[in-house]
DNA sequence: TTGTAAGCGTTATCAG
DNA sequence: CTGATAACGCTTACAA
C-alpha cells in the first residue's frame, strides 16, 4: 500500500505536501508540485479514503436503500429510478452504495451505513407511511432525501411522482369510457405510492359520483402473483367489474394473465390499465393503456438534491412532485 | 458523533474494552460486557468503519464494475446478475459499491475503488478482451471476479456464460429448421460474450457445412438501435436471409420492429432467435425463441467467489462456465 | 480480565 | 512556500 509517507520520501519532501498537492489547497510551488504530480503517477498512488474521511468525515458515496422488494434490482421501476440516480452521482463524483438485504429492514438499519461513516447521505425509496426510523434520520442530522414517500415532516425533502392525479387519470379514463364497474387492484397501503393511487380512484368515483364498492378493491403488493390472484377474485364476483386498474403494471401483467386463463378478452371483455409505463407494457397483447411517471427524473432530481444537502449543509431545498401522464394504448375499450 | 471514547466513559470502563465488546474478542467479564451492550444501544453508538478500516484494510464493501453500458441499470441481464450479487453480499455481509462512469471508463479505473480503499474487492461485467487493466489487478493484488470474460491469465477467476455452446445452440436450431440463409446481429466483438455468441454461430454453419456469407453477419453493439439497423441492412440485401440469430433479445426486439416496419412478419417469412431470455421474449408477439442464461446464478457465484477470495486471502478458485438453454417458443417457422 | 501505547493514512493547525 | 505535530476512531501488541 503506497502512502503520503511513500510519495514524499521519493519526491524529497514531507507527506503534507503530498496532501496540498492531491487536495489542491495551499500553495505549492510550480516546481514542486509537477514533481509530486509526476512521482504520484510513477509510483501508482491513490489516496486512502480511509484516511482522509477520519478527519473530514466524508466518504464520497451515498447510500441508496429500498426498503421494501427484495431484490434491489428487481422492478423496472427501481431499475429507472436508480439510472437517474446514477447519472446525478457520476456528474458529481459521488458513488452509490447498496445495502443487500437479507429479510425485511429492522429498525434502525437504514442509518446503518450513514452512522458507520460508510456513505454521506441517505436516498430512501418509497418508506412506510408510519416508519419510524424516518423520525431517527432527524434526530442523528442525516441529510436525507426520500422518493416516493411523501412525508408529514415538513423538514424531510421528498421526491414524489404525483400518484393522486395518476390514480384520478386512469380511473377517469375508465369513467370516461363509460365504465362505471371499475376494479381496483391496490399495491401496499402503507406505502405513500401505493396509498396515493388509491386515493386517486376514489377522487375520480367521487367525482363521477360512482359508488365505491369495498369488493371492487382487492390488496395487493406490487407484485405479479398478486395482480394475478387479485384479478381472480374480482372475476368471480357475481356482478364482476367491467374495467380494472392496477396499481402498477406489473400487476397489470399478472391480471392479464388471470383474464385469458378464464377465457376473457382484453379489452372486449374487461377493460385494463396499469401503472409506471415499464417497458414491456408497450410489448404485451393488448398494449397496455398505463400511467408513465418520470421515474430517471425523479431519481436524478432525488440525488442531485440529496448531493446538494451533503454539500451545503444549510440548505433548505423545496420538495418536490413531478407529473403523470395517461398512456392510452389498447387494453381499454368503450362501453 | 458517538465514539468509543464516548461508551467507555458512560460505562467507566476504558475504550478497549469496547472494542473488545463490539469485536467479540479477548475476555471480558459477562457483567462488564452485558453493560457495555446496553449502553452501546442506550447511545445509539455505531462502530466508525474509516477508524476500523485503517487498521484492518477492510471496509466490507466490494465494488461492481461495469465497463460498457452508459447506464448500470440498464438491461435486465445486467439486472438479474446484480439480484444474484446482491443476495450473496446480503448472506455474507458485504455492500454493494457502484461507480457511475460519466463517459467511457478510462485506464486505472477500474482498480480506483479498490486502490482507495474503498472496497475489498472487484467484481468486473463483461470487461474488454483486450483489456490492459485486467493485468494491473494482479499488480495490485486485488481480489477479484470476472464475470462475462473469460480470461487468458489462468490466474484470474471468471464466472461465464457458455456463449459459444448458446450461439451453436441458436444456430443450430434455426438449420434444423431447414434454414441455411441464416443472418447475425453481432454484440460487441471485443467483449468476451458477443465474440464467443460469434464463434458458436460459425461452429455451428461449419458442422453443418454452410458457407459463411460475410454480408450476413453484421455488427452491432447489444443495444436495440443496433439490432433495428443490422436488422434493416440484412433485409435489403438481394438475397435475404430467411432466419436471423441476434447476439441478445434486446436487438432480437428492434429486430422485430425493422421485419414489422418492411411488412414482413415473424417468423412465416423471416424467423429469430435471441439470447439472454429477458422477461419482454416471453410477451412479445411472437413470443421470441431464446438462448436462456442463468444470470441470476452466475452473479450469485461471481459474488460469493469474490467474498471467499477476500475471506481467505490464499484460496484457490477454479472459474466456472454456466450452462445455457434453449428456450423454443414462436419465432421460427420450419421451412 | 482490563488498560496503556503505538500506529493505520490522512488533514488541520500552527510555526518557520 | 514548507514542515512538524496533533488529531480523527479504531485495532494490535503488550503490560498490568
Amino acid at each position: 500500500m503506497i502512502s503520503q509517507k511513500d510519495v514524499a520520501k521519493k519526491a524529497g519532501v514531507s507527506f503534507m505536501t503530498i496532501s496540498r498537492v492531491i487536495n489542491n489547497k495551499g500553495n505549492v510551488d510550480e516546481k514542486t508540485r509537477a514533481k509530486v504530480l509526476r512521482i504520484i503517477k510513477e509510483m501508482g498512488y491513490y489516496p486512502n479514503i480511509l484516511g482522509r474521511g477520519l478527519n473530514t468525515n466524508t466518504t464520497g458515496s451515498i447510500s441508496v436503500i429500498i426498503p421494501f422488494t427484495t431484490h434491489i434490482f428487481g422492478t423496472e421501476y427501481y431499475t429507472e429510478l436508480l439510472n437517474g440516480v446514477e447519472r446525478a452521482c457520476a456528474e458529481n463524483n459521488y458513488e452509490i452504495l447498496l445495502n443487500p438485504k437479507k429479510e425485511e429492514i429492522t429498525r434502525l438499519d437504514y442509518l446503518k451505513s450513514f452512522l458507520e461513516r460508510k456513505s454521506d447521505g441517505l436516498l430512501i425509496i418509497a418508506p412506510r407511511i408510519d416508519d419510524e426510523q424516518i423520525r431517527l434520520i432527524d434526530e442523528k442530522s442525516a441529510p436525507c432525501v426520500v422518493i416516493d414517500g411523501r412525508q408529514a415532516q415538513k423538514n424531510i425533502v421528498f421526491i414524489d411522482g404525483d400518484n393522486i392525479k395518476g390514480g384520478f387519470l386512469a380511473t377517469e379514463h375508465l369513467v370516461r369510457n363509460n365504465h362505471t364497474k371499475i376494479g381496483f387492484l391496490s399495491g401496499w397501503e402503507f406505502v405513500r405510492n401505493g396509498d396515493d393511487r388509491l386515493k386517486g380512484y376514489r377522487n375520480a368515483l367521487k367525482k363521477y359520483q360512482i359508488g365505491i364498492r369495498p369488493e371492487y378493491i382487492r390488496k395487493g403488493d406490487f407484485t405479479y402473483a398478486s395482480g394475478y390472484a387479485g384479478m381472480m377474485e374480482l372475476l368471480k364476483l357475481a356482478e364482476r367489474p367491467t374495467a380494472v386498474f392496477a396499481a402498477n403494471d406489473l400487476m397489470a401483467m399478472g391480471a392479464l394473465k388471470a383474464a385469458k386463463e378464464m377465457n376473457l378478452k382484453i379489452p372486449d371483455d374487461i377493460s385494463l390499465v396499469g401503472y409506471d409505463d415499464i417497458a414491456i407494457a408497450n410489448y404485451v397483447v393488448p398494449p397496455l393503456t398505463t400511467i408513465k411517471q418520470f421515474s430517471y427524473e425523479m431519481g436524478y432530481t432525488a440525488a442531485l438534491y440529496l448531493i446538494r444537502k451533503i454539500r451545503n449543509k444549510g440548505e433548505k431545498l423545496e420538495s418536490r412532485i413531478f407529473d403523470v401522464e395517461l398512456i392510452e394504448r389498447d387494453s381499454v375499450r368503450k362501453l
